[in-house]
DNA sequence: GTCTATAGATCGATAGAC
DNA sequence: GTCTATCGATCTATAGAC
């Protein structure tokens, strides 16, 4: 009960909102001490990799939170309406209505996609496949089923960029909406 | 004649493509000088300001070849369709195809959003209101043009990031058709 | 203008006391 | 487990010879 921090998953989203913060190049390890409150002597208890393993770490996180919140549930959907509401919500959550960055897009553009490039590619491609695969079970067939997922992802990656740029949160809901109305089977 | 180096914009295209590559954080002194072959003190003579003023002048110039081959194209357009074609032309040229990484997107995604927020969120700004110009020409009315300009350039940004995900340009010319095809005015 | 040398700070990472 | 002290490397930036 005196444990203050005991475990990596304790530390993991401090860990993650610096390295969305400042990008993988720019997050030192005297800020993420700042952060966790814990010393360097600490932090490689933990991560005995270093840097590298912190940023590996956050990002299978994130990956697990996807595919749990995300990828499974349009998977399974029978109604798939609902379950693209549901991203959409999900998504609007996660980002904080657009006032958060997602640090696999942020990595992506930077070159430390080369770094991370497993866990860079497979977070996009599952999210396309599994919301193709909601879509496809919605009627469409394969084929447009894949564009229009292919065409959701990127549009959502887009509006987080266009938010940050302009300073506003607002711009990332327009998008959102917008997103949504054409993926929506009538 | 034989002057191999005299001049601030000899060197800024070298610079911007080692910023694109490694980020601002990621670009060292040491990289700028391999890359341009110039030594530090021939970089702080043009630069007094160090990397700030160099990732700004980069900034500046990316700036200018929007207006001039972008913006001001789309808004003198007596033809929208013709001029939004031109725009996704050059779009596609400059971005190589979905090879190269837009540079203010990246800064935007980043802190340096805020050490060059005038220029991220100008060029981002100018680029939607552009572009809802020519759309507004075109018949559309403001309201409309502006949700398309905004739509079609977050889906850019947002087909650059994606593209550079999968290592799969195709996913970027996949992104732009469909971008245009929307656009286009039947 | 361009170079080398170097200052002074900070980087990631390690060692060892407790 | 957590800390402090510290390593060697690298960072941005400057100084001064040529």
């Amino acid at each position: 009960m005196a444990r203050i921090i005991n475990e990596r998953a304790d530390v993991l989203p401090r860990l993650a909102e610096v390295f969305r913060s400042h990008g993988y190049e720019g997050t030192s390890l005297a800020l993420i001490s700042e952060a966790t409150g814990l010393g360097k002597g600490s932090l490689y208890h933990f991560f005995p990799g270093g840097k590298e393993e912190m940023a590996a770490a956050v990002l299978a996180e994130i990956d697990a939170w996807f595919r749990e919140n995300v990828f499974a549930p349009l998977r399974v959907a029978s109604e798939p309406n609902q379950a693209v509401d549901a991203m959409f919500d999900a998504v609007e959550r996660y980002f904080e209505k657009g006032g958060r960055v997602c640090l696999v897009g942020l990595f992506a553009l930077g070159d430390e996609r080369d770094r991370f490039s497993q866990a860079v590619s497979a977070y996009f491609s599952e999210w396309i496949a599994s919301l193709a695969q909601a879509l496809e079970t919605g009627g469409r067939d394969r084929i447009a089923a894949r564009d229009l997922a292919e065409e959701t992802v990127a549009g959502l990656q887009g509006a987080l960029v266009l938010a940050r740029s302009l300073r506003e949160q607002a711009a990332f809901l327009r998008c959102l909406q917008r997103l949504k109305a054409r993926i929506t089977m009538p």
